[in-house]
DNA sequence: GACTAATCACGACG
DNA sequence: CCGTCGTGATTAGT
């Protein structure tokens, strides 16, 4: 065994050149910084608040209201009545003036922000606070003053009175009495409504798993519903009966939101637990057979001949469905009413769902979404139509596109919109989104919905709909079922509005240098497209609560994404908000600052409210009102309703956003802002039960410089230009030695045709002259930032031998591995690979390095099929992104090669590199791509990773092991079966 | 030249 | 029609 890499070395000082280079986003490039800091902000006792230190903390519980004579209720602004803004304003405006009194005699300052700072020593003393103004009667909404601080010492009430001379005095407002203010302070409980859990919540709650996550909330107004979810959310936009009726009701009844709510709490009683039994069963058998399998589960195995054979077939039945969506899973086909499945909708690319489970079966990957949505539609690469190289498009081609994409659906829309008439009527006399009575169109679910979904978000059709805060993507029942499809379709979605991105982007790149095109917004763009094909999730409502489909920390790119899958609405707005009843309520808020430095205190946000001009330099600035946004923040903060967090960011991996979970607002008060204007200021709350983000691992990692169960620095000895540590914290275990390399080994009898390479000196941008673009079919397959555009048969990377140099972007995943990975134990599926980093998605991984081998000799390593690669046209694992090639016509797939039949096979048991600890997934997050730079054999390009997503931090990488049922034999021909254990709700339970 | 910061133009959505 | 915690490009400054 040789190492006849004839470029290994010189390979190696690439690398090692190319180290600085590193991957770079786009928006590395650019910065930009938030003029004002409107929305950044510390908590109480942090940041700038931390203004003492415990010795002198505030005797008072964070959020404590010490209340003033002249206020009118006990909780802070609570209760107090907030209709007529200008006094609340006034009122508050003269907060600055308010003095906290000691013994009467000696004041102290009080900020404007409230705080009321250093008690120390005084407790003899009682604190009194008057309004230093209070013979002004307008001030009578003037609300209790807030204990901010950072000591969790009690104030006792005693001690805070009222100052003479209105001690004990009454107030009377509005012509009624009140109580005492003083004397009926009220229980310190109620001051957080967070600590106040009700069954299955907070502290309530059972322990959970991440995968578990938190069954539901049932706050005193914070209502979940998961019957109701049942209905809604098939894949998520219709709704049944019953909630209809319920609907109506919310219409007529005064008390919109209280009654309504009520209802839906005491329907929702019992479903949810019962779901979450349900999931424990279901739970519990994976559990038992992972048990059995532990670490030999990431086995792989190889596949015969016949593997391919049956490709090809199930291609041939494909080809003969025209679909662009996403087959559902087999439980979904059973849910879909027999009448819906007789519906044919719409030709052309349009769902056929119906015949879909014939083709699944043959896959005999039923559940795995990015299968389904592959073998079909391409014709096999290479052949056919595809001959032609794509032509650079200008502006007007692509208008032209979009205009007949436009075409072509508006027909449907006006199909369509007849049908919802009366829907559109109503929201045309609302001015915000308001509850309606849906159409019958509206009862259509799954795929039939991807078809007029489009046109309910046209018709602004906003039906609310609460759903529960539970993890809602167990399989086993109806939620689970349901949430599965969307979670799917969510994935799906963004996969495709990713790849259409890349593939604008590609074009821009290819195109810029030729005609200074105009700018363009690829993200608008991309987002029009998948709208007008119908491809937006989550549409036909706003959701109040948890999103179907959406998990916590799920990474986004550009803020249209979150409106794509219905995560937030606005596409600039930071607060989202919908009408319930007679009030609006927030649904969503987007606190897009640079928390870099307050990642500790992550649970606790505080969110500035929007107006007062602070993003209009050119307007003056004003006091913020209470309307829109920052009166659905407190309108959510009176009905304890959940508002979901969405986190932007800034770092050297550009700008990200990341769902957050869900937040109760606190408190929230006004303050001055740095133009001198007033702003509000919104407290929120991470309700606890919710997976822990994973930044927050690996800052707390960081911060200690330890790794929790790291056993392994650098697994690769050095040899990776980044550590990759292994790390443990199931058992004891250390990984299983094995030699690491960093390039393939070849067998003596293996001399790959040298590469001949291309003499470009300017990018390798010219489609016609670079030999390397010429062989990808006319354009390089990667954005410049290193992404790969789509998924191919066979990628062309420059090589060893090209005149190009090594920045060129023609050069990935030759440069090896940019994020820093590790191996980790995982509980069931022995070891697992995982990044640090966020990984966009197109972003190479890593190779998958061995030794290579002929199939017969690998079949004669008997028991050593673990860590077996088949080379081969995996393009049909590849096409994750195939709805491309129908969104966008003038983007064809291009004539590009397919990897020859040679019958090879990678071997990584005894040498090999971080590519052989990635697992299977039924949802995979990568893919396997052929990839060639070094030498020309087609029968054995390198086996190339890929992010097929955006990959958070942390979660595990996996790819399709796309073994065929019934193909995998043991050495003496026997059918083995392998258990899955990836835990996706997909899953099947077997690696086929 | 690389990087930062401010500004402009355009934009979709509710 | 209007406003918005966007986005990319341009420009000026360091």
């Amino acid at each position: 065994m040789s190492l006849t890499c004839n470029d290994s070395t010189e390979r190696i000082q690439k690398l090692n050149i190319e180290n600085g280079d590193s991957f770079s986003h786009p928006k590395l490039l650019k910065y930009k910084r938030r003029k004002v800091s409107v929305v950044r902000d510390f908590p109480p006792g942090c940041g700038r608040s931390l203004l003492l230190n415990s010795s002198t903390a505030t005797k008072g519980v964070i959020g404590d209201v010490i209340e003033s004579p002249l206020s009118v209720h006990h909780e802070v602004l609570g209760s107090v009545e907030m209709s007529n803004a200008n006094t609340t304003l006034e009122a508050t405006t003269k907060k600055t003036n308010i003095s906290c009194l000691e013994d009467g005699h000696n004041t102290m300052n009080v900020e404007s922000s409230l705080l009321i700072e250093d008690l120390e020593g005084k407790d003899e003393s009682f604190i009194n606070i008057k309004n230093s103004i209070g013979d002004e009667p307008s001030l009578k909404d003037l609300h209790g003053v807030v204990v901010s601080g950072i000591g969790k010492e009690v104030l006792e009430p005693s001690k805070l009175r009222p100052c003479s001379p209105l001690d004990d005095t009454t107030f009377v407002s509005n012509g009624k009495d009140v109580k005492k203010v003083v004397r009926e302070y009220p229980p310190r409980r109620k001051i957080s409504a967070i600590r106040d859990f009700p069954p299955f919540c907070g502290q309530n709650a059972p322990p959970l798993s991440k995968e578990e996550g938190s069954p539901m909330i049932v706050s005193q107004n914070n209502f979940v519903h998961q019957n109701k979810l049942s209905k809604l959310d098939k894949n998520g936009e219709c709704l049944g009966d019953n909630a209809r009726k319920e609907e109506r009701n919310i219409e007529l009844v005064e008390d919109v939101t209280k009654l309504a709510m009520d209802k839906i709490c005491s329907d929702s009683m019992v479903e949810p637990i019962k779901a979450t039994k349900m999931d424990d069963k279901c739970g519990s058998k994976i559990k038992c057979t992972s048990k059995r399998m532990q670490t030999s589960c990431s086995d792989k195995f190889k596949f015969g001949k016949k593997r391919k054979s049956t490709v090809n077939e199930v291609k041939e039945t494909m080809e003969k469905e025209v679909d662009t969506g996403e087959a559902p899973s087999e439980e979904n086909i059973s849910n879909i009413p027999s009448h819906r499945k007789q519906l044919k909708l719409v030709p052309c690319e349009q769902t056929l769902a119906v015949e879909r489970p014939v083709v699944l079966g043959l896959m005999a990957s039923s559940t795995c979404p990015w299968r389904q949505g592959k073998l079909n539609l391409k014709p096999s690469p290479g052949g056919g139509s595809n001959g032609k190289k794509v032509k650079k498009h200008d502006l007007r081609q692509l208008e032209k596109t979009k205009s007949i994409l436009k075409k072509e659906d508006r027909k449907e829309y006006q199909k369509n919109s007849s049908k919802k008439t009366s829907v559109v009527e109503k929201d045309v006399n609302g001015d915000m989104h308001q509850l309606v009575v849906a159409g019958s169109m509206d009862t259509s679910i799954n795929d039939d919905e991807s078809i007029d979904s489009h046109v309910n978000h046209r018709s602004n059709n906003a039906n609310v709909s609460l759903i529960p805060f539970s993890q809602i993507n167990e399989s086993g029942s109806e939620q689970g079922t349901d949430s599965k499809g969307t979670r799917t379709r969510v994935r799906e979605t963004l996969r495709i509005f990713h790849a259409v991105c890349r593939k604008l982007l590609q074009e821009e790149e290819a195109g810029k240098k030729a005609q200074g095109n105009a700018p363009r917004r690829i993200d608008f763009i991309a987002a029009k497209i998948l709208k007008d094909k119908g491809k937006y999730v989550n549409v036909c409502k706003q959701i109040l609560g948890q999103v179907p489909g959406v998990e916590v920390g799920d990474e986004f790119r550009y803020r249209i994404e979150l409106n794509i899958i219905g995560l937030h609405r606005q596409t600039q707005g930071g607060i989202d908000y919908v009408k319930c009843g007679q009030k609006i309520l927030a649904t969503s808020i987007v606190a897009s600052g640079g928390y870099a430095n307050n990642l500790d205190n992550s649970d606790v946000l505080i969110y500035t409210g929007q107006g007062g001009n602070l993003m209009h330099s050119d307007k003056k600035p004003e006091d913020q009102k209470l309307e829109r946004g920052n009166l659905a923040l407190k309108n959510s903060f009176d009905e304890k309703s959940p508002v979901r967090v969405i986190r932007g960011s800034e770092s050297s991996d550009g700008r990200t956003y990341v769902y957050d979970g869900l937040y109760l607002v606190e408190k929230w008060w006004q303050d001055m802002g740095p133009h001198g204007k007033l702003i509000f200021k919104f407290q929120l709350c991470r309700i606890p039960g919710q997976p822990e983000l994973a930044w927050k691992e690996i800052k707390r990692s960081k911060k200690f410089k330890v790794r929790e169960g790291l056993c392994v620095d650098d697994i690769s000895q050095g040899k990776e230009s980044t550590p990759i540590c292994a790390v443990n914290i199931i058992d004891n275990e250390k990984p299983p030695p094995f030699n690491y390399i960093t390039n393939m080994i070849y067998p003596d009898w293996c001399r790959p045709l040298p590469f001949k390479g291309c003499n470009c000196t300017n990018g390798c941008s010219d489609s016609e002259r670079c030999y390397c673009v010429v062989l990808n079919g006319g354009e390089i397959p990667f954005n410049h930032n290193g992404a790969i555009v789509e998924a191919k048969a066979l990628v062309y990377e420059c090589g060893p031998s090209c005149k190009c140099p090594p920045s060129c972007h023609n050069r990935v995943s030759q440069h090896g591995i940019k994020f820093q990975l590790e191996i980790f134990k995982t509980k069931s599926r022995g070891w697992g690979v995982r990044s640090l980093n966020s990984i966009p998605s197109g972003s190479f991984i890593c190779e998958y390095i061995g030794e290579l081998l002929e199939d017969k000799e690998a079949d004669q390593r008997t028991g050593n099929d673990e860590y077996l690669f088949d080379i081969g046209n995996n393009y049909s694992d590849n096409s994750l992104w195939d709805g491309l090639s129908t969104l966008l016509p003038d983007a064809q797939a291009n004539a590009c090669d397919i990897v020859e039949d040679g019958s090879f096979t990678i071997d990584a048991a005894s040498y090999g590199n971080i590519g052989r600890f990635i697992n299977h997934s039924c949802t995979p997050n990568l893919y396997a791509q052929n990839v060639l730079y070094d030498h020309e054999d087609k029968r054995i390009p390198h086996i190339m990773f890929f992010a097929a997503e955006n990959i958070p931090p942390l979660q595990e990488l996996s790819y399709h092991y796309n073994y065929m049922m019934d193909q995998v034999r043991d050495s003496e021909g026997n059918i083995k079966k392998k258990r899955c254990h990836c835990g996706s709700a997909e899953c099947t339970g077997w690696m086929y």
